[in-house]
DNA sequence: GTGAAAGCGCTAACAG
DNA sequence: CTGTTAGCGCTTTCAC
């Protein structure tokens, strides 16, 4: 029995005979043989692996994401290389890794990446499959697979106005971050259609992290006139604001509203229960994991960027409430 | 110019002309070149990648310390595969990776594998690499990285004794898996060695997630008599806990005080702050990456299972008091 | 210090 | 349906 029947008999058994087949898989068994995947990586051009960069693992938006992908990713046999942290203006290493050929596609999950530096990773000659999951870049020359960042942050805003609020502040994300600009952008839209004070002061530098959001409280504490409510640009944000103005023995909602965005599973058990915008996480894992390996596994030609838009869901809990009578 | 001579110029920079070092970096920028991973695993029988194992990636405590896996293991020129939820009683597909030459070594990261399986994954004739981490089973065959668990639980209840509480309950973990039997071996000690009193009602049944918490909550509150403090099993179902009796006008820590375990970024934000045992999740992470890729590199003589053993930390802070005077 | 050549384990093309 | 053979790109003897 040559090498060649075994591998096919174990990779399209249907082109050997039914008794070729049970030697091969009684051999497999008695033997403990293993496919090299090396070799085959080798022989067919592709490793059968993709690459998740991503800027923080340890970040529970992420990581639910990313065990999204790869259960999809497993679903079609393929493994999942992560890349954390990777962002460090320099995208070289990325690149190594498909040319190198130990991934056939990259799934990128970060909205602070150079938009330059993406463009040359897609650039010829080696123009490698890739998908850009949350970040918002409109008419991008890739695949890409996000939230209207920018509608979701209207409808949280227009929320904390239907409940009566007037004066509403917002802590942004971390500078530079396109889903920053984006959920501004749709915070200012909100008041600006509703003829809503907007005051600078009121719009606070933040960041993605429970930290920030404790920081752009501690800056908010010092102002004179303070909003009434506030639109945080993620859920993390919110509690470290909600947690740290508790410290000066203000309570959420009573003395102030605060909506998130995200939902991740602390936000239903957070005291109070976190209003917030929800995104589909999961959804958007599976989706980008689907997508690139679609593109990988198809044509080269049928490379045309698409463009997937998912929507978020207000979900209102207890952080919000009308604005106390004064 | 021979693939013999750019490939030492490339591995093995010293054992080559200084001018065909320059000439072959000059070519390796011209063309753009690329080592080719796949063949060069297949040449040195080694993928220089590191297999992680979790049972739940979407959880920030495991999400942290792959973060620190993956850092260590490319600061070593390793790259880290992931396989998530993969504890299906099955064992395969991780033998797979191995032996398919995918990866060169697996860091499990969960208490609930089958020891059995395990011991099979590491017998002969494939002897592979392993480290288990946060696991807890004393005289393994295997090198272990993990926490006292049991200490840690022990000190964990008796912050509570010294509070002044006499009433303690507990949370547990889930069922057959390691941590929850150290944990709660560990409360018992402590009440054990205090002469409190031990309550089979008041040793709730749980789990690592908020759920579990939440659901233990409701569980307790139907209880006549009612423990004055609980030591969850981890931070998650403490906030589940302290979240749920919220609901019905408990507050933590003036009715309840509650302890977890772990020191999830959230705990110091949450409200009340969680007073908790702090789990050196980065270090834990680094130093199972490190041994990995040491027994990886080292001689198959080495390999005397050694056990890696973390101290945990008491950080009090709002979520435990004394008991209110009755 | 460098080149020629073999071979890691696999799959695809081609004959039979 | 099965066997033979070539070659994927690399590293490593072994000569020179």
């Amino acid at each position: 029995m040559s090498t060649a029947t075994v591998s096919r008999a174990l990779s399209r058994p249907e082109r050997v005979t039914e008794a070729t087949r049970e030697r091969v898989s009684e051999a497999v068994r008695v033997t403990g043989y293993t496919l090299n995947q090396s070799a085959r990586s080798l022989r067919l051009q592709s490793a059968r692996t993709i690459l998740v960069a991503l800027p923080d693992i340890g970040n529970p938006f992420f990581s639910t994401i990313l065990d999204a992908i790869e259960r999809e990713a497993a679903r079609r046999g393929y493994g999942v290389l992560v890349a954390n942290r990777f962002a460090r203006g320099d995208t070289d290493p990325l690149r190594d890794y498909f040319l190198s050929n130990r991934a056939d596609g990259l799934l990128l999950l970060d909205g602070s990446i150079d938009r330059a530096q993406l463009e040359a990773l897609t650039r010829a000659p080696t123009s490698l499959p890739l998908i850009v999951a949350c970040e918002a870049i409109a008419d991008a020359p890739f695949h890409t697979v996000r939230t209207d960042n920018a509608y979701a942050a209207e409808q949280a805003t227009r929320h904390l106005l239907r409940l009566g609020h007037s004066r509403i502040g917002h802590i942004k994300g971390p500078a530079g971050n396109v889903l920053t600009a984006e959920r501004e952008a749709g915070f200012l839209a909100a008041l600006c259609s509703a003829g809503a004070e907007i005051r600078a002061e009121w719009v606070l530098h933040g960041g993605f992290s429970m930290d920030d959001g404790a920081r752009a409280a501690r800056t908010m504490l010092d102002l004179q006139e303070r909003p009434t409510a506030i639109f945080a640009t993620n859920d993390e944000a919110a509690i470290g604001f909600i947690s740290e103005i508790a410290r000066s023995g203000l309570i959420c909602p009573r003395d102030m509203s605060v909506i998130g965005f995200d939902d991740l599973g602390i936000a239903e058990h957070f005291l109070p229960p976190l209003t917030t915008m929800r995104q589909p996480r999961e959804a958007l894992g599976r989706l980008a994991a689907e997508a690139l390996i679609d593109l990988i596994e198809g044509a080269p030609g049928k490379r045309v960027p698409r463009q997937f838009v998912l929507s978020s869901q207000l979900i209102v809990r207890g952080s919000t409430a009308p604005p106390r009578p004064r």
